[in-house]
DNA sequence: TGTTTGTACTTGTATATACAGCATGATAAA
DNA sequence: TTTATCATGCTGTATATACAAGTACAAACA
């Protein structure tokens, strides 16, 4: 019951295509054809098939005509991000530790920089009620740019260190998630006794030109891990 | 140095909000300003704002101009099919059981069924040479629809059921992942010995009108449950 | 037979115009 | 002073037109 003609035009192809009597890599009618059918200007038309394109509904093929896609069902949109994560659970975040290190084979690799070359390591750990349920550890290489302040480093999240030096609209960030059982090393940060099942998110930024700008893991608790996602068509 | 001209709009703008020459919530360009300083048709000029207003840069406010986003950071795009999971690892699939049972609280509420409405079970264990590297288990309303097949359940993947009944294009999937240890069920299913770190994954195919159409859970041996996921703006 | 050409259809790009609707600040009226 | 109105600039929608470029197929040619 849309007003507006091009929405009409998508809505009532989307409902053909979800009712399935446009199945997938069938034709749709043509530009010109809606036009006429709909007594509407082709460009009105068009803009309707465009909409339904964005949203993965078909896609066009140029000399050809429109087709309903194949829908993939493997693509989610994914929520993760520290500053969310601090403000839902944590009330204080605890610096552990900075140190300047050469480069380990592993964190020479993710930063793409020559091994033994010095590197900034931090660890934070995050409290909640003054009980840890997570803390992660970042490497940023030491050498370009500004000089960086310890303390302003100890607080940062991986957004609020990569503005320091870049737009964010610049970067991009990749993640990989795993499950771990905490280790002794863990287990000491978490003040845990038993073997417990965590989280461990590593995240990595990249800068426009592919140059690693930070690399690092979070581990979390299973009691704060839970991460939602939707697919997204 | 495209020839065409709203793209070239676009990339010009583009860079300038990665240089940072304009910066969150500053205003862009007017469509006419743009039209005009360019020496091109309105039009194009839009074309080239709503082009960057798509990838997210920028949104628009009518009445008022185009504005700059807010980076958000928190929006990442995970690839997780089973079909997927299924042709990189498993060599097969292994029908452990189906039942009908009475939905428990827990299945009645994923589902939004009354409670102790007959449900379909499904637990398939998925295996890499010889060895069983995942499990899972899938729950189905028993009643609406044609009567199914327990072979044809057996192998069928998330897709493929919904397929059975209706267009992929009109059904959403909502995943939750967490990180478990192995507890009896999984140590006999996986055939582990000693506690063991998991990967969970919780699929909802969710139906037009909100209704669920499967709900389960996938348990995944650490080694193979790595997940990617990358910034999408 | 095999190749080329022409034609008719498709989408893609670009322009010009018009009006509706929103936001804001200046102006006029109460 | 306060309120109402208007003008202006903005995006949103819709239409008409034009040409470029890709695809498919039939007709004409060698």
């Amino acid at each position: 019951m849309t007003a507006i003609k091009y929405m009409q035009i998508m809505e009532d192809l989307k409902e053909q295509i979800e009712m399935g009597a446009l199945a997938p890599g069938d034709m749709l009618p043509s530009e010109n054809s809606l036009s006429s059918r709909y007594g509407i200007s082709r460009m009105s038309a068009r803009k309707g098939l465009l909409l339904l394109a964005e949203k993965g509904y078909i896609y066009s093929a140029p000399g050809k005509g429109y087709f309903v896609s194949e829908p993939t069902y493997s693509k989610h949109i994914l929520y993760f991000d520290e500053t969310e994560f601090i403000k839902r659970y944590v009330d204080e975040v605890k610096l552990y530790r900075v140190d300047i290190e050469p480069a380990s084979e592993e964190v020479s690799m993710e930063l793409k920089i020559p091994i033994n070359k010095k590197v900034i390591v931090v660890k934070n750990i995050f409290l909640a009620d003054d009980i840890p349920i997570a803390y992660d550890i970042k490497y940023l290489p030491y050498d370009k740019g500004q000089p960086i302040i310890e303390e302003e480093i100890g607080y940062a999240t991986f957004p609020e260190i990569v503005t320091n030096q870049f737009s964010l609209f610049s970067v991009k960030k990749e993640l990989k998630i795993w499950p771990e059982i905490s280790n002794e090393e863990s287990n000491k940060l978490l003040r845990l006794k038993d073997a417990h099942p965590l989280l461990v998110i590593e995240q990595k930024c990249i800068n426009n030109d592919g140059k690693p700008i930070v690399w690092g893991h979070m581990h979390i608790k299973r009691e704060y891990s839970k991460l939602y996602a939707v697919s997204s068509l």
